[in-house]
DNA sequence: CGATAGGGTGCAAACGTTTGCAGAGCCGCA
DNA sequence: TGCGGCTCTGCAAACGTTTGCACCCTATCG
């Protein structure tokens, strides 16, 4: 391992000189950075992160925790992330919590360990332990808000990036009723899904403007699995449309609602949230109200080194649009009852 | 941040003391270490890896380079890296280089810089760059082998772990022979894929111990658009099933047959590779040959880590199994021509 | 010509940890 | 009582950087 001791004597400079020349290249002679660069690249000199880390107290490596790499809605903010940082000059470590809640402390404390600041993205845990899993570590949110505490209570507010989940089931309401629709399906998902509640809450808020009838199917895992359970309720309630809390349900809906021989749109609507890339794949195609991911992986690198400049990053919601394709359409014409 | 000095000094002890205590505890007097663990929790004292892995010159970190985490092949080999890397006590940088080759080696150079190790899966670089990129730094391959240097270059090996394609593709050969089809499509990924390279001989050489036909149809994107593309060649052709270099690419055709009317399996059958858990979710579901994507991944870091501790390690081939589903079926009865 | 300013460089300390070496205390045995 | 050996602990160096401070040299100005 070549060191800035072999460059300073091949170079015939001192050690503090090869650190500027390298570091803050406008602190030392033209002429001698020129020769220190020449010799340092002759040599193949890598700068050792672990002691420089050492003396800065920094790492240039951010965590990012996820629920679970495999959904798609997480490699995506994954990639986003990952590129964004590293298009910053920081590199990331990855953790995968398994959808597990406990495990998120024991992770977000790992990660913080070893970084500058940790992305936390739809955390899982509860809001106590959340917040005392954050204490001292400089993170920021994705999908999850943690309100601010009374007043003062010395706990500083961590910024969130997140989706204006409220307009969109807005928007996604707006469309089927447009279409005819009167009495949708909700499938919600988890109880303890922050995201969810707020969806929820935006569909009852939404449908109060409208003439249309809410019909709560239930809470649900949020994957495919949830989604096929959904769909039989959704068809014994006798509504025309179900908005599924993620497109992952509402792809297990669609699967289900084939199996039993349900014509989408022709019998009934299904909408989703999120937009994940499978949404184009299947037929018909998912009508479902686009997040912007990838930004919203961006945005939150971004209000993080803020945060790491020593600013003061406030919380940002992403505007989201819905895209209608094929799985929404008319209300079917016969009444059913 | 409190440090051993903090703990020393609360404890009563030097700070070789405490170290020993947390590291080695065997080597300090009961009484003192208990003092000294339970000082050390009251403070909250956490190590600071920048400092150890600078005395110590290991990070405790490894890396991992895959070309695309949105793909749920790679999704499922991180998830899997990562899950191993943390139960053994390594963290994992995550790097994407967007299927671009000529970012691989810059890539594996910073991760190597940061880490004691790095994992690259499928890289997708020729092999004289790979080779490059890789001198000086532990590494071990995913999905691609290095084949030894002529002989004493000095050249260490650098470990593969991979599936066992000629089998895999045997196996999906002889599935459609038995159901009586005699002429195949093969739908090959990029000519610089290795593994599209070996699943191709693969196929032609089991074709020729049976009564088979193979047509290739070319080579494409090893993804869903690719897929669709393949999906027209096919038709063309007059095969009665394709196999295609990967699930990806045979969900691709799924999609195209179904949008021009070709009944899967009546008219066409269609075999994937990898079984991802997306082969499980269309319909018809996806007849695959299953790789152990999980298997795989802790595989590698296995071997990494063996390398590591300075064992040395040799490459390993992963079995795989045919995984029957709905995509294929008997040959259709009606001759075409 | 002398004083002063400022650019360029080197010395050495510091970051927090691990570890070779050596000293201190103790026990047991002769 | 003297001595060897063993256990436990402390001292201090080292890992590779960055950076405050001080020095030297040259150029500029009075």
């Amino acid at each position: 391992m070549v060191t800035v001791h072999d460059v300073a004597r091949a170079a015939g400079v001192s050690i503090s000189t090869v650190s500027r020349a390298l570091a803050s290249p406008e602190r030392v002679a033209a002429v001698t950075r020129d020769r220190v660069t020449r010799v340092a690249a002759e040599l193949g000199y890598r700068p050792n992160h672990a002691a420089s880390g050492l003396r800065m107290g920094r790492t240039h490596a951010v965590g990012l925790l996820v629920p679970d790499l495999e959904n798609p809605y997480f490699a995506t903010v994954t990639k986003a992330v990952q590129a964004r940082a590293r298009a910053e000059g920081y590199e990331v470590f990855v953790a995968d919590s398994d959808e597990d809640a406990d495990m998120e402390a024991e992770l977000i404390a790992a990660l913080a360990a070893r970084t500058d600041g940790v992305l936390v993205a739809s955390p899982r845990s509860g809001e106590a332990e959340l917040r005392a899993a954050l204490v001292g570590v400089t993170a920021v949110l994705a999908s999850r808000e943690l309100p601010a505490t009374p007043s003062g209570t010395g706990e500083p507010e961590v910024p969130c990036v997140s989706v204006d989940d409220a307009d969109g089931v807005a928007q996604a309401l707006g469309h089927l009723s447009a279409l005819g629709h009167r009495t949708v399906g909700v499938a919600a998902g988890p109880a303890s899904s922050w995201s969810s509640e707020r969806r929820v809450a935006g569909l009852v808020a939404a449908a109060e403007h409208r003439d249309v009838q809410l019909v709560q199917l239930g809470t649900f895992q949020p994957y495919f699995a949830g989604g096929v359970q959904v769909a039989d309720h959704a068809l014994a309630s006798g509504v025309t449309a179900v908005v599924a809390f993620n497109d992952l349900m509402a792809l297990g809906i669609l699967d289900r609602l084939r199996h039993r021989g349900v014509d989408v749109p022709g019998e009934m609507s299904v909408v989703g949230f999120d937009d994940v890339q499978l949404a184009t794949l299947v037929s018909p195609a998912l009508t479902t109200v686009h997040a912007p991911l990838a930004r919203l992986g961006r945005r939150a690198v971004d209000l993080l080194l803020v945060r790491l400049r020593g600013g003061t990053a406030a919380s940002t919601q992403l505007p989201v649009e819905l895209t209608i394709r094929g799985s929404s359409g008319p209300v079917p014409a016969g009444p059913v009852s």
